[in-house]
DNA sequence: GTGGTCTAGACCACA
DNA sequence: GTGGTCTAGACCACG
């Protein structure tokens, strides 16, 4: 599970991390009973305060999303509701349509965006792809 | 043009009302040279105070989306952007990155993220083309 | 750096603000990566609303004079333009004809303000010499 | 006499007006007995509302620089303080500095600087003989 | 009526 | 402690 946060998103943080987590879930990069990655780590590598974490996965804990065993870490809790894939979509619709507008402002034409959603797509897959090998 | 706010977004509200305008002046809801709603009148209608509408409403102007004229009200620009097209489109690549990189979490791939950019760009396009006729 | 507002001045008080900080970014009494007084105990001595200096730092930022990090306070930025020089040049005209015009109404020759120009560069530029010394 | 406001001065217009009225008195471009512009014709060239003209003349009628006859206009009072150059320069003062520390931050040297300076001091020249002549 | 500035004071995110 | 957001309400400049 890959978790990153923006600063100038407007969002609080502990919600993007919320967010992420519960789409991780979701989404099925993260399993029922698997392990959430520590507090202290997930902060360093988000460069973000501790306090910030731990208010997220108590967020979590209160929605009955994850359950926190003492001493041994978080852990996704079952029963959750695996979107379905027009949800997920749906989940993405804000973001897409941000950027369309920001397209439109910047006077970048539609296949111009178009071909550069490609391009950046192509971009990520060949990142990941390297990181594998 | 009708805007609506959520307090409970973790957004800010200024920043909901700045994307709303120009989601509708990229949409064609919002013409070049039209006014926008008044400060105080749009305050009163979203129920906010009238500092939050006036700090969406100066960060337009900042960014160069909209242009107040003193004691008349505060109007849409003419799309003009000064910087060269590769500067445009550098402007936009990290939204573009959150995007695809958010898809990606949401297992949702390549190709259908960019049909559903393509069919939220073609979405946008029609609006305009209906507020011209 | 010492900082210093007028009431009756006519100009915005945090136009002040903006004003001093970006003359003593020039004139060497605030340093790169230096971190400038906190808001509210500026605002203290000041005595002016918390919000007024917070106004200043955010114009600032936008304006890429400083940036400001989460919970740790604002700081002079690099001077690093991202334009190129005629665009700066054509940014800083309407100021030096403003300069021009009035010089011509206060019946100060063209070589007098010359001389005038010429004077207050090297002040800076000195004060700039003197801190680094 | 030339007189010319900027809106995004900070300065109230009407001050602008009167400071500028003043300084054309102070200059000899103004002088004693003469008439003013008529309020309505300098506000449509100044683009600028009556009020805000007619409130720049009673301001200086109350400080006694000019006096109006009902029917004939506004005319400069007599006994005006003729400033010195020395007083002149210093009023000139904050404006050149500003244009000093706005070049500083667009990174844009001292020489350059006042070459610009000497440029736009040789054009306004040239603009006044083409006038003349 | 319009927008612009400022104050006083509240709550939040972050370190 | 830091800065960021929002509210309530005041006064000013302008049309």
């Amino acid at each position: 599970m890959r978790i990153q946060v923006q600063f100038d998103l407007g969002q609080p943080v502990y919600v993007q991390i919320m967010d992420q987590i519960k789409a991780a879930a979701a989404s099925g990069s993260l399993l029922s009973g698997e392990a959430l990655p520590g507090i202290r780590p997930l902060a360093e590598q988000l460069r973000v305060n501790r306090n910030t974490v731990a208010k997220a996965y108590l967020e979590l804990e209160r929605e009955g999303v994850i359950e926190t065993k003492q001493g041994r870490g978080c852990f996704l809790r079952d029963g959750q509701t695996r979107y379905r894939k027009a949800a997920r979509t749906e989940m993405l619709l804000p973001q897409v349509d941000g950027v369309v507008v920001q397209a439109h402002h910047l006077q970048i034409g539609g296949d111009d965006l178009i071909a550069l959603v490609r391009e950046r797509v192509e971009y990520f897959q060949n990142a990941r792809q390297n990181t594998k090998g």
